[in-house]
DNA sequence: GAGTTAGTGAACGGTATCGTTCACGAACAT
DNA sequence: ATGTTCGTGAACGATACCGTTCACTAACTC
């Protein structure tokens, strides 16, 4: 019991929340450069203009602070997300492309295909932060894209079909090959430039099979 | 100049091929284990069954081992594709149904996943493999699929359309959410039970479309 | 002021890795 | 038999990293 935590916790040098970022910054940043295994502690410390031991004190090891760094990243990737926010739709079209946008420009943001370079090796070696990526990302997606078309169902303007597979056939128009475009990081500029028009394309495609009358 | 390599090779103890792929089995294994980074030369030496000498004869350095693994492995999974193959296509919906069976088969093998979960995190550093990687894979699938229905069109059965936009639709029909399923791997046995199904409702939308008449 | 905690820079012991070298035996061609 | 190459096991020097400790200063509470 080196530090016993929240106890007698009264006077003393407050800590530095500032260098906790730092350190969290320069991880990310390294991560990205190099790899997360080959990303070493030492390294970190001197990028973040932090001393070691200050590092230990924010972060027991390695893997403490690998995971506090993909946890921010998501924190961070979650909040600036507002996709599937409850919409009014009253147009289906208008909703369903509303909603394709905000996502396709999600997935081909930086943050997100950066967030995805560094986590995607590592995510099969770590099935918690696999599972909780999965729910925070496709899962939720799927699940609100559902919902969506379900709403739409209710007021009739959907013919009764399975909502998620429909769910999924939309979001594959959408995606087509691009999930291998952001993976490698190619041709992410052509496919913002196309954004809109694939995602019209994908909705108007869509509607045509399932729309009601 | 250590060794001056196709010159005067007459006599001497041949080189054991055994061996070279011996210690590509290991490097592979270790990687899918443990992660490229994390994993040494010394390691794969040991599981091969193979002095550290040898293996540096072979490879010359851990650049160009993780290159001829990557490679290999490449050239494994080229071989046992057999999608895009000349088919008949008099029935169009059945050359689709085929062609949508063979690619995501492929995509949910385990070769491909375990593949895919090796390179992930690596390709955005080795781009001279993320091009190789993209030409082999996605940019094969979609222009032999462009190929497919260019046919199509040209025998009458398919409006005409943008072929290049056509087949990205028609792959993301097939493909949905699953690319997140084979990246983190999970969901892969329901996958493959769906799989038949989710190809011909795929055919089936397209078709109900862009087929003309 | 006293007491307590955060932070620094430097160094520690221990371990691991890289790529190489050495002495030696094994397998081939001539 | 001779020469040449392949392979082994062991050790090498160099470097890097981990997580910790030390002596010291900085910042805060009481």
């Amino acid at each position: 019991m080196k530090r016993p935590v929240n106890l007698k916790r009264a006077g003393g040098r407050p800590s530095d929340a500032a260098k906790a970022v730092a350190i969290l910054d320069a991880a990310w940043s390294l991560f990205l450069d190099r790899g997360i295994a080959a990303t070493s502690i030492e390294l970190i410390a001197r990028r973040a203009g932090v001393s070691k031991v200050t590092l230990y004190r924010h972060y027991a090891d390695r893997a403490a602070l690998f995971e506090a760094a993909v946890l921010r990243e998501m924190e961070r990737i979650e909040a600036a997300q507002v996709i599937g926010a409850p919409m009014q739709d009253a147009d289906l079209a208008g909703a369903l492309r509303a909603f394709g946008i905000g996502i396709m420009s999600f997935l081909a943001s930086k943050p997100a295909v950066d967030f995805y370079a560094v986590v995607a090796g590592e995510l099969r070696r770590h099935p918690d932060l696999a599972s909780s990526f999965y729910r925070l990302g496709p899962g939720r997606t799927h699940a609100n894209l559902i919902a969506l078309l379900e709403r739409a169902q209710d007021s009739g303007q959907l013919v009764a079909i399975d909502p998620a597979t429909a769910a999924e056939e939309l979001f594959g128009l959408w995606q087509g090959f691009s999930n291998f475009r952001f993976a490698l990081g190619v041709e992410i500029d052509a496919f913002h430039a196309d954004l809109v028009d694939r995602v019209d394309r994908g909705v108007a495609l869509f509607l045509r099979v399932y729309a009601k009358g």
